[in-house]
This record gives C-alpha cells, structure tokens and sequence, in this order.
DNA sequence: TAAAAGTCTACTAAATCTATCTACTTTGTA
DNA sequence: TACAAAGTAGATAGATTTAGTAGACTTTTA
C-alpha cells in the first residue's frame, strides 16, 4: 500500500498540473481542496521542490508550481521521492535494495522470480504514466459519465 | 511491501509443497530450515491451517502438510489470508477496500484509474503463479546455474 | 513595515509489525 | 501409565514507521 505521503504527493501534483503555466499556488489551496493536512503538504512539497519537481515563490503572492511540464513527471519518480518502493520484496527493488535474511541463494530463489516478474509489470505500467496521463484519464472518465 | 508475515507463508508453503505426499513436517525444521523465528512460524501455520490450506496432527511424528495440491495453492491466496492487500490503494482493493478519504469521486478519480489498472495487472500474475510454478522456477534457476 | 507565504527542525501520538512468553492440549511410545 | 514430542492459544512487549503538529524563522510584496 501507498503511505500518505506518496498519495497526497500525487494529489498535489495533479492540481500542479491542471495549474501549469498559471501564477504558483498556494499550499493552503491544495491542502484545503484536496483535504490534505497543511503542515504535513508543506513538507511534501518541500521534498518535491528539493527533488527538482516544484519551484517555489516566498512572500505575498508566492507559492508552488511545477518546473517541468506535466507531461514528463512519471508517477513511478513521485513513487521513488515519498519513499514508496514499488518492488513487493526488498530483494527485487531496483532502488530499494536489500538481502533478504531468510533466503541462502537470491539467483535460484522462486519466490523472488515471480515478485521480479511483478515489479516488471508494475514498473512498465508507472513509468509510462505521467501526471499529465492520469488528468487526461479524469478527464475521460468525468466525459464519459455525463454523456 | 510485502510483510515478514506473508513472506514466511509463502517460504513455508513451498517447503511444505516439496514435501507433499510426505509424513507432516515440524514446525522446527521449516523455522530452522528457512531462518524463520518458530514462535512466530507456529502462528503463522495455525492461520494457514485455519483457513483450510494445511492439515496439523498434534504429538511425536505430528508436523504440519498441505491439504492441496501446490498446484492448486496460488500466491494471491497467501497474500490475502496473511494480510497483504494486492493492491496499492485501499479504494482499489477488491479485499481490503476502504474509500479515500481526500479523493472526492472515484468514478472520476484519475490517481485511482492507474492503479486499478498496476492492481490488474499484479493480479493476473499473482493469481496464475501457483506454489507448484514457484517450486518448479526455483528448479528451473537452479539447473540454469549448475549447466 | 505589516502581512503573506514558504522554510526548517523538532517533537509526539498512534498504528503496525515482529517477535516472545507462558501455559495448555493432544498424541505416540517406552 | 508416564513422559516427551508437537501443535494451540492468548497475551504482551519492543521496535519501527507513519501521520500529523508546533513553533520560530526568512523572504517578498504592497
């Protein structure tokens, strides 16, 4: 399961990107329209801004955008910077890293090759999806539903 | 991620799938077999048996078997009695679904569309992989390495 | 210069996960 | 029949992670 922070994460930058090109927005927007708590938006923006994905403005009529269109942010990068492996087992994360303590042999473990296999779907499905994909999709979806 | 807890059941079941056909094995030698803490393995086993999927027989020369099959035992099964949800939504969870709360419509909701579909795909392969097929790639690796 | 808005560090509360403890029941066999 | 092997059951403890909060600080605009 997703933690929070990647959720709200994504949340955030879809209405980034709805916002790309306007003046920045302000967290206490997003917080308040997404149902985000504010303090804890402030710190995932602020990794995401550190992680190159957002500018920030200070002061009076400052706020966050995106520095990149939202066609070229990929759901499997927000994933990666909230801390959200997408690899089932440690052993099978490309990011993630880490021996598994209970298995002697990784290169003829079974258990292994299928969540590899996982992964490999997971990974092709989220790293071909950009924040502008998954607005397009609401947009589809909401098209669909009033016709 | 998958817990400590699914990954011992899936560990024990394809032991326990080797040794179908066989006198019940004890919980000692899978926990020392495959590093896993016993007490923690006998709780594990009873939900196992609990849900149908190993017989038990008590005193000397009692252990644990399957009752099926390995063939007939699927990884999504293991997933699910041991409390790791397939899906990395709660809203898209066909077993552990709960609603979002900072999403307003899900019909509409874009975040959810992807991964109901990352949820699909994980599940056609997690739900076609049997204990069987882990035993035989595991076989398959080894023969690979050794030639 | 005051208000708006982001920055930064630390802290806490709650939940979950992992593991262990203890006492009990059933069964096989010497 | 007694003892040892092995599973059953429930409680509990420790560690880790997650989610959220608090408060003081800096920058910018009007």
């Amino acid at each position: 399961m997703l933690s929070k922070k990647t959720r709200y994460a994504i949340k955030a930058l879809v209405v980034l990107g709805k916002n790309f090109g306007e003046t920045p927005m302000q967290i206490s927007k997003i917080a308040s329209d997404e149902h985000i708590p504010k303090k804890f938006l402030e710190q995932i923006l602020l990794d995401l801004r550190n992680a190159g994905l957002l500018y920030s403005k200070k002061g009076a009529g400052g706020g966050y955008g995106l520095v990149k269109d939202p066609a070229e942010i990929f759901v499997v990068q927000v994933l990666r910077l909230t801390g959200g492996p997408v690899a089932l087992l440690p052993c099978v994360s490309l990011n993630f890293y880490q021996k598994c303590d209970e298995c002697s042999n990784e290169a003829t473990c079974g258990v292994r090759d299928v969540f590899l296999e996982v992964r490999n779907a997971t990974l092709k499905i989220l790293s071909e999806t950009s924040i502008a994909d998954v607005i397009r999709r609401e947009g589809f979806l909401i098209e669909n539903t009033e016709v």
